[in-house]
DNA sequence: TCAATATAGTTTCGACTCGAAACTATAAAT
DNA sequence: ATTTATAGTTTCGAGTCGAAACTATATTGA
């Protein structure tokens, strides 16, 4: 029964992006990449990173990629220190779309009329669902820092990665990583 | 926030519709077109009826259609009465590729972790959102039978479709109608 | 240190999606 | 009986998608 209201709520979804998207000539799988994009972190802007979030081959996503930065919604970056590693970084363009677009209006109308204690309850219920299938993925889990077994508070203003070995703000921690890890129960 | 969480799910979703697919050769979107055209009435498992559910175009759907088809896994009945209409009927082999991967095993895993109270309170509130949805779309809700304005009660074993013309068994009020349409509630 | 191996990303191919528009066929309306 | 509407198909071009071969850079290790 939950099954079916999440596929119908997914299949409104991908219509809205569709028809989002389409006003500039993107694909559904554009939007997703880009609002990915949007949300994720310094480390997880790659086209690797874009790969795994979506579960997708890295052929597939760098035509689609192609696409969306002959666009000129994105702009590739190589990286610092490994050249490599590519990082897409949104343009002004591209940032003024996803304005637009996402969340796609039927949304947010629709979640703007729900009372307050449902949005709670809902908001609680998705959580759990969602761990639950990040546990039963068990890797990638694709969530905020804030969520993570690495991330060590230093101060009110700062955390510390323990794997990337990097400073956090407080803002950075609310910001999807490829590398988060779920902090382990024993259960 | 809560978006957030319905984009996550959303491409979990299809990504396991692509992995569970891929095995016999489908796409995420043939998956979606078999889990709809299990789950509606008599008066819906038409190609138009695909297109309207999947918000796409008729060649579009027309063009999937004809690939499931030569998969052996959906046949096509001409109707009886209008002959312009085509019946999209799961075959045997269809039946089964979908008890195998729909619900795809992460989420029926993750939702059978779940706590009961929790799933209860997911139900409840993914049910108000889809209402505020079907009711900001306006139009083609695409819900069960039961909960359709033209659905009347006859005995405690039938129903009547007050726009069919047609008697509606227990079975059938819990299909999904492509002229499925909301109670009116006065605000 | 230099060769082997691993990692990040691109390219190419073939099957398929997707929208748009033209098309066929049947039914309903005038 | 002729329009008009509806259901579905076909065709085209751009793009998705996976698989496999490819380039380029980093890392490992003998």
């Amino acid at each position: 029964m939950i099954f079916n209201q999440i596929e119908r709520i997914s299949n409104l979804l991908r219509a809205e992006e569709r028809k989002e998207g389409g006003e500039y000539g993107l694909q559904a799988v554009h939007m997703e990449t880009l609002y990915y994009l949007s949300k994720c972190n310094r480390f997880s802007d790659t086209p690797a990173s874009v790969t795994e979030y979506l579960q997708l081959t890295k052929g597939t996503v760098s035509q689609s990629l192609r696409v969306v930065e002959s666009k000129g919604l994105i702009k590739k970056q190589t990286d610092a220190c490994d050249r490599r590693v590519i990082h897409l970084k949104i343009t002004a363009r591209g940032k003024r779309v996803l304005a637009n677009s996402m969340p796609p209006s039927l949304f947010s109308n629709a979640l703007e009329e729900m009372p307050l204690e449902t949005k709670a309850q809902l908001q609680t219920a998705l959580d759990t669902l969602i761990k639950a299938c990040q546990k039963e993925n068990n890797s990638k889990s694709f969530d905020v820092c804030g969520s993570c077994r690495y991330c060590q508070p230093v101060d009110d203003k700062t955390h510390f990665c323990g794997l990337t070995k990097q400073p956090l703000s407080n803002d950075d921690i609310q910001l999807i990583c490829r590398e988060h890890t779920l902090i382990q129960t024993n259960e």
